[in-house]
RNA sequence: GGAGAGGUGGCCGAGCCGGUCGAAGGCAGCCGCCUGCUAAGCGGUUGUGGGGGUAAAACCUCACCCAGGGUUCGAAUCCCUGCCUCUCCGCCA
């Protein structure tokens, strides 16, 4: 959420930003509302003055055994007005905040400004698309090939866009969640391992709801959400705190399975892992003061691409501009790997800086040394990575002719294997 | 699932037959005094958010004693609902 006061003391600078984000929305009615509240809370804090000022005038003459009849029937009428005053308050409260939840976060300056993800600027890219000498096969042959992915059955128990792991292919997914995890605990981040249903005001929290409601699967009584990724437990860990200033800046890291609807992709990807409705993720959280954050987000990025770069995976950074840019970021980092099945480069990480946006909604401040007040943190958050994904860009990456694939060097301590045979379909 | 206890400031803990309670007392923290140094001791001070005010402060004011409603001229204190914690019983991975 933006900060009410910023909007009313930057109105072109957000003005800018909603064009910038092919947002169509009207800040007029939103200043009105803002300036009528806070007249009316005037009138209202006015009146609660007289009121407590008179009431406790009325206990003096009451001790005395005075009598405080008439100034009980005018605290009466006062009250009466101020309950008619804090009707008003609610309902234009209601609305500002209402609107100000459906405001996206400003982008940074140094975001691209474009309409759509063709106007996404590569940055750098690692390594080299391997030339095969052989016509490379997608993941969802190589699993059936090698018979570790079942994507039948898996419909017959859930639906589709789910999948079964299966030997090998399960003990490759384990493998990649620990080898994630132990990377990013060795790059000072610390391991957690949250709830995966949350409450609303979590979803709230960190910016999927109100407004994507449709992308999260619901459980209905009692009213629960399913995580659509680690970063909104893991953010609301410090929800509704004041940390210190020594505290910062906080790194987590967790596994955790993430559920989404994927409503209105009804034609993308409907075959393989790639866009499943339940899919594993290790996840990167922030906490940082905010001189620091996108220095953070740099460093966030560079951690997310280690372990693409241990896997011997080839990747691009892309960032995102101002028309792709996710709702509550004011800076993402695409990290795109390379799918030689599909010969493209697929997004495995995303990584972000949200600066004070989720940190004003989930109330997440911090105290400097010896100074008066609080400010609310930056938080920022990255896959690191997406293991359905990466699990797609190693068995494609690392299929030979015979159907068989080799396992990641750093995977074999991990696997106790170094080829996933193909002992079913030579 | 059944029975009971409780949620107060950074922490501990009073208040809870309604008024002078933003809230006693203690601890911790900060500032000063004292002391050869440390400890002890003495005095002062210490929350968050909104609105107004200011160049910035000072300052004024409202709200906040788990959350949301209600009663009342007035609520931490009374009533209702919800959430959470603890103890006992049952059930269970």
């Amino acid at each position: 959420m933006l900060d009410p006061k910023f909007v009313r003391e930057n109105i072109e600078l957000v003005k800018k930003s909603l064009e910038n984000r092919n947002y169509d929305i009207s800040l007029e009615e939103f200043l009105k509302a803002e300036e009528e509240k806070r007249l009316l809370q005037q009138k209202a804090d006015e009146l609660r003055n007289k009121r407590n000022v008179v009431s406790e005038e009325i206990g003096k003459l009451r001790s005395q055994k005075k009598d405080a009849s008439e100034l009980i029937k005018e605290m009466k009428v006062v009250s009466d007005t101020i309950k008619g005053f804090d009707e008003k308050l609610k309902l234009l409260e209601d609305s500002t905040i209402n609107f100000l939840l459906n405001v996206p976060n400003i982008p940074h300056e140094t975001v691209p400004v474009g309409k759509d993800e063709t106007c996404n600027v590569e940055i750098r890219r690692w390594g080299e698309p391997k030339n095969f000498d052989f016509e490379p096969l997608n993941h969802w042959d190589i699993g059936e090939i090698l018979g570790i992915i079942d994507f039948e059955r898996a419909s017959k128990i859930a639906g589709a866009r789910f999948s079964i792991m299966k030997g090998s292919g399960a003990k490759l997914e384990r493998a990649l969640m620990n080898f994630m995890l132990d990377n990013n605990i060795s790059n000072g981040y610390t391991e957690v391992f949250p709830p995966i249903i949350v409450n609303r005001e979590s979803m709230q929290g960190t910016g999927q709801l109100p407004k994507f409601e449709a992308e999260l699967f619901r459980i209905v009584d009692p009213e629960f959400y399913l995580i659509p990724t680690a970063e909104v437990p893991v953010t609301n860990i410090h929800r509704n705190e004041i940390l210190n200033e020594k505290d910062l800046p906080i790194y987590y890291t967790a596994y955790t399975p993430c559920f989404r609807r994927e409503a209105g992709s009804y034609g993308k990807d409907v075959r393989g892992l790639i866009r499943q409705h339940q899919f594993n993720k290790v996840e990167m959280v922030k906490f940082v003061k905010p001189e620091d954050s996108f220095n953070e987000l740099e460093s966030l990025t560079n951690n997310a691409e280690e372990i693409l770069q241990k896997l011997g995976l080839p990747y691009r950074v892309v960032v995102l501009c101002t028309g792709d840019l996710g709702f509550s970021a004011a800076k993402t980092y695409d990290i795109e790997v390379w799918l030689p099945g599909q010969q493209k480069y697929r997004e495995i990480s995303s990584c972000s800086n949200f600066t004070d946006y989720q940190a004003r909604r989930a109330n997440i401040r911090f105290k400097r040394e010896g100074k008066k007040g609080t400010e609310f943190v930056h938080t920022l958050n990255g896959s690191g990575l997406a293991i359905g994904r990466t699990l797609v860009a190693i068995l494609e990456n690392y299929q030979q002719k015979d159907g068989s694939v080799v396992i990641p060097e750093v995977l074999r301590p991990y696997m106790k294997l170094e080829v996933i045979k193909n002992t079913i379909n030579p």
